[in-house]
DNA sequence: GTCGTTTAAATGTATAGACAAGAAAAACTA
DNA sequence: TAGTTTTTCTTGTCTATACATTTAAACGAC
């Protein structure tokens, strides 16, 4: 039978609210690998009785483990604690899942021409109103999906099809489609929590961590060529980028 | 009076639950400006009332916008819109905020000799129990506190004061005092949510969205010169990094 | 045995109520 | 008027309960 802290430590015991200990505790379980990738954590209804606190109370510190992506729970089926993340390098999801010896996999979403949403007109520096290819397809690692990938490509090019971007990384298909060369990548990321939209295409669970990764690819002329923006799953992956320095002297 | 959307389009309720409608809905006036920077939204009760529906529902409601920086919740005070975000330039935070116009503030926390962290060891290519350098601060902008920047330098130098670290960043700080250039950066994104300790430090919320950004820097032989991990506020600031492609032909 | 049904167990949503803690406004006192 | 105390309103924590939904196991009929 488990055994849990909680009560050892009472003299430090300096109004931290319960679902907080509760949460710490748990934590230590898993990061100790005490309870490893897959195990089972007991029920709700067995942390009440062996935490004597009342259901909400452990839902609330299971809720804060979740969000971290540190366990998966569904209805119907016990929680279980979950794998760790894979290290993706940014530009190029796609070439560097299959680097790592996974198999990579895409599913495309759509591809239509749209008009521009009022947030990208800017980026691309084009007028509202302007129609231009809309480009959306899940990236998955191993069948697992990690990434929705959705771009805005500045010039109206009609020749690419899905076949191509199921199987081409979009820094590659999309400069060779519109005849340019790519130069420069001025990428933002930003930490979202997944809305239940992105969930349900990533299989996860809304309101797990997630970052929003915006790029705006320019050519040699710092024309802007397209706008992605990569959601990708906080508890499957880590971003990776890599940076040389300009050595002056 | 103000009026509430929710029942409007009762032919399209499918099942989502009440608090994310509820969610979705609060979201809208605040991304609609409806409720602009610093303006206060309804109390919880207020809701409860408007809504019909109990205060736990309201909460939970709340909590997701919360957790997205959206909006500032403290006990005793009414619930606030909170402001847009900073873009932060990666690598060179401060000097970055300086060239935005805001006034960059550093606080040291402790520039101490300590034993390097398993985690870390590796990284630095040193084997454990070795003792190393550890320099933390907290950089904010226009006094509100974003970053927490701790790094480990590989090198035992100890002619690194406190005001230095104040006022220099520690990507020209630390290469001029192990006399060496740095030549590349490797740099990881994951999302998290804000521990107390870190919540505490960045003057914000436990459990608000971060990003935990961790850099080895190289030199020129492609030894490690020191290991840097920044929790970035994600209320408050987005990660921008720029990329040049080698033009090949 | 195999297919379909029933049952149990697990998580998900929602309610109503109680008390604590913090901050600001109101009332009071000097 | 200025300072202090009290009140009130706000968010934070916690409980107990009820029912819905999903999944898997147990059971039965064939």
């Amino acid at each position: 039978m488990r055994r849990f802290l909680m009560d050892v430590d009472d003299e430090t015991l300096q109004h931290i609210p319960k679902y907080l200990r509760i949460q710490q505790e748990l934590l230590h379980y898993i990061r100790s690998n005490e309870w490893g990738p897959g195990a089972k954590i007991p029920s709700e209804a067995e942390l009440c009785d062996q935490y004597q606190v009342s259901r909400g109370t452990i839902r609330r510190a299971l809720d804060e483990l979740e969000r971290q992506g540190l366990i998966n729970r569904s209805p119907g089926k016990p929680t279980v604690v979950n794998t760790p993340k894979i290290p993706l390098l940014s530009s190029g999801f796609r070439t560097d899942i299959a680097r790592k010896g996974m198999k990579p996999g895409t599913k495309v979403l759509r591809i239509h021409v749209v008009k521009v949403p009022p947030d990208i007109a800017p980026l691309l520096m084009v007028s509202e109103n302007t129609q231009l290819l809309l480009i959306e397809r899940v990236i998955s690692a191993d069948d697992i999906p990690i990434i929705i990938e959705s771009a805005h490509v500045a010039r109206l090019v009609d020749t690419i099809t899905a076949e191509e971007v199921e199987s081409t990384s979009l820094l590659e298909l999309i400069p060779a489609k519109c005849h340019v060369n790519l130069a420069r990548a001025v990428e933002s990321y930003e930490p979202i929590a997944l809305t239940k939209a992105q969930a349900q295409l990533l299989a996860c669970r809304a309101g797990n961590l997630g970052i929003k990764d915006q790029a705006v690819l320019y050519d040699g002329e710092n024309r802007p060529v397209y706008v992605s923006t990569a959601i990708v799953r906080g508890d499957k992956a880590r971003i990776v980028t890599e940076t040389s320095f300009h050595v002056h002297a």
